[in-house]
DNA sequence: ACCATGCGTTCGCTATGGAGAACACTCGAT
DNA sequence: ATCGAGTGTTCTCCATAGCGAACGCATGGT
């Protein structure tokens, strides 16, 4: 699978953390969060109120900006600071009522599913849908980096990206980008969901 | 300096950002989460490589850290680097079903309630637990900064602080503090509970 | 063709963050 | 009271992050 694969169970354990700083990734997120917002280099720096110099090595991968510097990019690039500092992006993501990596348990009748481990620094803004059948409701793209995770708590509907929704039911959990269009449909009365929007 | 302040005010919507960056909040959040392992500050030090000295200063919120620096401290720490340039901590939240602000659509058959934004840089891992009635489940407090959101999606269940637990019905929303003793206790067999797990 | 204006890079120079030693302080043990 | 081992603070020095200017390179206007 993906990235998620790769977190192994999260135990009872903290989240993984490597030991060195991602300069590099810093670096990465700075030049591809400045070019989506559509700004030069120089004007950039200028906003910032940083020098242009020091704005280009950051972007090459030299050096090791302040928290000072950081944060001013952050404010300037409209990106929650934290965002400079992690990484890439998921897709999308279907685990069926039963599916999915089960946290062992003292209990036998306690059961816990691991959905989604939350990227480092993302923030996720939790709802609650109340759909009822009816045209189906379609979203435009939200802001870039946006991901949402929904989990059916009882009805049935129709989620996902417009061209290729999926039929879930109670218990069932899924994840797509939400900075493409995207549906939810209900397909039984008191249809409800559970959403987390992700920012990251 | 005050080279922040030139910048554009704050852009409405979005999380929000302060216009310099947090070093007091930082050099707060150093000290208490050295004293919370109970660490000395030359034990610290030694462990995140960098001079006793230096991990002086910034808690005593002088200077400014750089990136590498403040990671090595996060490493130590054993906490996710942005949880040191953030700030403080939630309380118990209930909201019942059809209570809690709803954002207006334009279909009167689609409801969304805002249950609860996630607070800059926290990480919230999402769960789906499964509960049947019986011995209740309480949880040891996890690790510091931890707040734990419930939407009971089916059945009924007893949450909260171990002290004061509360019983919620399906769409029902709690959020409490992770970090000290809870419980969670199904009341009806087959209750499925949606849980985000935040890590500030 | 030319210059003007934008870009991102690379050059010193200086201000400062960070390392390490020396410092003053508080405890127990002898 | 005196030492020793611990604490956190304050020094001095050096490496470097960050600045401003100069640079090379693409544009487009005249």
């Amino acid at each position: 699978m993906d990235r998620y694969s790769e977190h192994p169970p999260e135990g009872p354990g903290r989240p993984e953390r490597t030991a060195r700083p991602p300069l590099a990734r810093i670096a990465a997120s700075i030049r591809t969060e400045r070019e989506r917002i559509g700004l030069s280099l120089t004007e950039l720096a200028k906003r910032a109120g940083i020098a242009k110099s020091t704005l280009s090595q950051l972007e090459s991968g030299t050096g090791n900006p302040s928290v000072e510097t950081l944060w001013a990019l952050g404010v300037a690039l409209d990106v929650p600071f934290s965002r400079l500092v992690d990484p890439p992006r998921p897709r999308v993501t279907v685990l069926r009522l039963g599916e999915g990596a089960t946290v062992p348990s003292e209990h036998a009748d306690y059961t816990v599913t691991l959905l989604a481990s939350c990227p480092p620094h993302a923030r996720r803004d939790l709802y609650v849908l109340r759909v009822e059948p009816g045209a189906p409701k379609t979203s435009e793209p939200h802001s870039p980096g946006t991901t949402e995770h929904a989990v059916v708590a009882s009805g049935r509907a129709l989620i996902g990206l417009s061209d290729e929704p999926l039929e879930l039911g109670p218990g069932d959990y899924i994840s797509y980008p939400g900075d493409v269009p995207h549906i939810c449909q209900a397909l039984e009365a008191g249809t409800t969901i559970v959403v987390a929007m992700e920012h990251v």
